[in-house]
DNA sequence: CCACAAAATGAACGGCATTCATTATTTCGC
DNA sequence: GCGAAATAATGAATGCCGTTCATTTTGTGG
C-alpha cells in the first residue's frame, strides 16, 4: 500500500492534458463554495487541480478570465423559465427574484459582470435571448427592450450587493439625535419587518414598483 | 539656495503631527482624481503625504477605513437640495441623477458602500435625513420610507456600475446567429440612441418607471 | 523523422497591505 | 517640574498575490 502519493509529475508536457477550461471552472466553483471568493487565488486553484500555478496560464490569460468563466456558469443557475409559461409581469418577477438570489451568493462577481462583454458568454446570451423573447411577446417595442432589461438588471445587481449588508447597516450610532427623522424611519421599518428581511422588503418594494412603472410605459407605447 | 529638499524627517515623533484624517482623505481623493482607484495604494498615499507607509497605520486601522472616509466625503457631492424645493417626483429624479453621476465616477466605491454601516459617516447621514424628510412630507408611511430609499439606492448603485461598461458590451460576436431576437433588440436600441448614451437611456427608463411605480404604492397606502 | 506547438514544472519578480522594533516628541498624573 | 506613558514618526521585514520566464517533456503535422 504505497500508492497513496501518485508520484509528483515531472516537468514537461504530460501524456494527456491535465487542465481544461471546464475543469478549471469547476474547481474554481468548488473553491468558492468552500472558501468564498477571498479564497479564490491562483495558487489555491492550482493546488486543488494538483498543478503548479503557472500551468493555469497555458489556458487562461489571467485570473480575470477565469472569473469570466465562473460568471458565465453562474448564469445557468438563474431561472428564466417563467417567460415561457407566465404573463409578462409574473415572468419578470420570478426571473428577477431568482437572478438576485443567485448573485447575492456571488456578490463579488457583480462589479465584474456589470462591465464584462457578453461576447463568447454563451450561457449569458441564452438567458438574454429568452428574456428578450418574453418582452417581445408581451408587446414591447423592439428598441425599448434592451433599456428595460438593463434597468431591471441594474436594480438586481444593486440589490444583490444589498443582501450582503449587515442588518444594522443603518444604525446611526452616537449621531442618531442629529438625524431624528431618518433614525425614526429606520426604527419603524425594522419594527415592521425583521432586520434580516430588510433586504427582501426593499427588493419587493422596488421590483413591484419598477414592474408597475414599466407596464405603464408599455401601455403608453401601445396607445 | 539649498532649501530645495527640506531635510528628510528623522525617526521619532515629529514636533507637530503631520497626518490627520482630513489630510489623508484629501490626499486619497487627489490620488484617485489623478491616477484612479487602481492608483490608490497605501504606498502612493504615503508618498503623496511625504511620509512612510507605516505612518498611515497610526491613524487608519486599514486601507478599508481610508476608503470609508473617502466614501463619506464623496457623499457630499451628491445634490439632494431638490427635496427642499420640488414636489416628491421631481426631487427624487434630481437626487437620483446626481447620485448616479457621482458614483459612476467612483464606481469602485459601490461594492464598499453598499455594505458599509453608516455609523460615524456624518455626511452620508445628512443626506439620508434630508431624503427621509422629503418622503415624509410627501405623505409616505414611516415604515415604508427606508425600503423605498434602499430600493432606489440599489438601482442607482447598479446603474453607476453600468456607466463604466463598454458601449459594445452586448455585442454577441460569433454567436449572434444563435440568439436572433436579442441581437436584433440590441441593434435597434443602439440605432435609436447612440451606444454611448445606452446607459443614460436605461437609467431614464428604469428611474421613471420606479418613480411611477412607487407613486402608485404611495397612492395605495393613502386610500 | 523532424521541427514546432502545446503543456507542464519551478524559480523568480514586483507590488501589495500590513506588522514590528526603534526613536523621538508631547502630554498627563503626581 | 519630572517621570511615565501615550503618540507618531521611521525603516526593515513579512507573507501573499498575480504573473512571467527559462526549461523540460510530449504530442502532432508536413
Amino acid at each position: 500500500m504505497t500508492a497513496a502519493t501518485p508520484a509528483p509529475r515531472r516537468a514537461g508536457r504530460p501524456p494527456r492534458s491535465v487542465l481544461s477550461r471546464d475543469g478549471i471552472t469547476r474547481a474554481a466553483l468548488d473553491l468558492i463554495a468552500s472558501d468564498g471568493y477571498e479564497g479564490l487565488t491562483m495558487s489555491a486553484l492550482a493546488r486543488r487541480l494538483r498543478v503548479a500555478p503557472s500551468a493555469l496560464y497555458n489556458h487562461a490569460a489571467s485570473k480575470h478570465e477565469v472569473l469570466s468563466w465562473v460568471q458565465d456558469h453562474v448564469m445557468t443557475m438563474v431561472d428564466f423559465s417563467a417567460f415561457d409559461e407566465e404573463p409578462w409581469d409574473e415572468a419578470v418577477r420570478r426571473w428577477a427574484w431568482s437572478y438576485r438570489e443567485v448573485f447575492a451568493r456571488h456578490a463579488p462577481l457583480v462589479p465584474v459582470i456589470a462591465v464584462m462583454p457578453v461576447t463568447d458568454a454563451a450561457e449569458t446570451l441564452r438567458m438574454y435571448e429568452a428574456v428578450a423573447r418574453g418582452f417581445l411577446r408581451a408587446g414591447w417595442p423592439e428598441d425599448r427592450i434592451v433599456p428595460a432589461i438593463v434597468a431591471l438588471e441594474s436594480f438586481i445587481y444593486g440589490s444583490a450587493l444589498d443582501v450582503a449588508a449587515p442588518g444594522d447597516i443603518f444604525d446611526s450610532g452616537t449621531l442618531a439625535h442629529q438625524f431624528p427623522v431618518f433614525t425614526s424611519a429606520v426604527r419603524s421599518a425594522t419594527d415592521a419587518t425583521g432586520a434580516e428581511q430588510a433586504a427582501d422588503a426593499a427588493f419587493r418594494a422596488g421590483l413591484d414598483g419598477m414592474i408597475a412603472g414599466l407596464r405603464l410605459q408599455l401601455a403608453a407605447y401601445s396607445s
